[in-house]
DNA sequence: CTAACTGCAAAGTGTTTGCACTCTT
DNA sequence: AAGAGTGCAAACACTTTGCAGTTAG
């Protein structure tokens, strides 16, 4: 949960933000953001568009879309999984970590024994909720991205399933 | 990589469980699971859909789909991200972590001093990365997913935002 | 006043589904 | 032979884009 005061300061910072980019501080923006700063779950557009709905009922799906890439484009929202937009898969069944890269979203396996073990003893869960595995990502630039430049490059992962076969 | 000798291990516990569910073990089957265990990159079904084309190529996304589901389900192959399919996104700019239910896909946070902090000392990783944070995630069964009937239920995240205004 | 933003609708991806035909068992 | 699986195409869901009208600075 965030204080009034934590909530105000946030508000201030993206207002200070789209000045300085010289973009405008519009009311859906406002809105748009303080609907995830309030959600408790980390929202979906789709999530966000419902909620900023009930104060700007003529809002569009697509402008919440838009100033969400703006937004994530600013450093103002962050999304929770490098991976969404396409399923990956993968046939290792024992318990391993990932490390990921941002720029070309490679995924690269650790064996379990690789990192130390978590240590849950004193992490406060939510209540009932049953652990089934713990799984560490590191996330940070893989050699190649790192070499083309370490913007926001999109190489893309070319992943043509790599050295398979 | 895999030996030569786990990877037949793999593939005759493939046709194994085809037998057991009684699903038939057909050639597309076995090439598309062969596609993700020699995929050092965690392949997307298109990644697959190309690969498989190679040696057959009459086959059709569609069949990698439906085969990549029912895999899932079956518990030979595993998803990488509980997360894709949607953008899920976080205001909360400080690194921390995520407890999420892979019932409903819901997420709680964690502060980062709330989970013993990681020792990478000893971890390989690969030649050239550069960390830039590193990101816990406890996956299990939220209370109300376990009270439902902890099964694959597809309660679906009805996250309207929370509690939030 | 001008550039940027909004709303709407159409176009794009990634994924699922329905159906006739084919193949495993 | 019967049920399951395949290929194809149409349908869907999620996201992006183009454009005309509106608004912030």
């Amino acid at each position: 949960m965030l204080t009034s005061a934590a909530r105000n300061a946030a508000i201030e910072d993206m207002r200070r933000r789209c000045k300085e980019q010289g973009m405008a501080f519009t009311f859906q923006r406002q809105v748009i953001y303080e609907a995830v700063l309030d959600s408790r779950q980390h929202p979906t557009p789709e999530n966000i568009y419902e909620q900023v709905r009930g104060r700007i009922p003529s809002i569009s799906l697509g402008t919440v879309y838009k100033n969400v890439k703006t937004f994530l484009d600013t450093g103002l929202l962050k999304e929770v999984s490098l991976h969404h937009g396409s399923l990956r898969l993968e046939a290792n069944m024992t318990p391993h970590h990932h490390v990921v890269c941002s720029g070309c979203k490679a995924i690269f396996d650790l064996e379990e024994t690789e990192v130390a073990p978590l240590e849950l003893g004193k992490t406060p869960l939510p209540k009932g909720f049953a652990v089934s595995r713990c799984s560490v990502e590191i996330i940070g630039l893989c050699a190649s991205c790192r070499g083309i430049g370490a913007s926001k490059k999109k190489t893309q992962n070319n992943n043509s399933s790599g050295a398979s076969k």
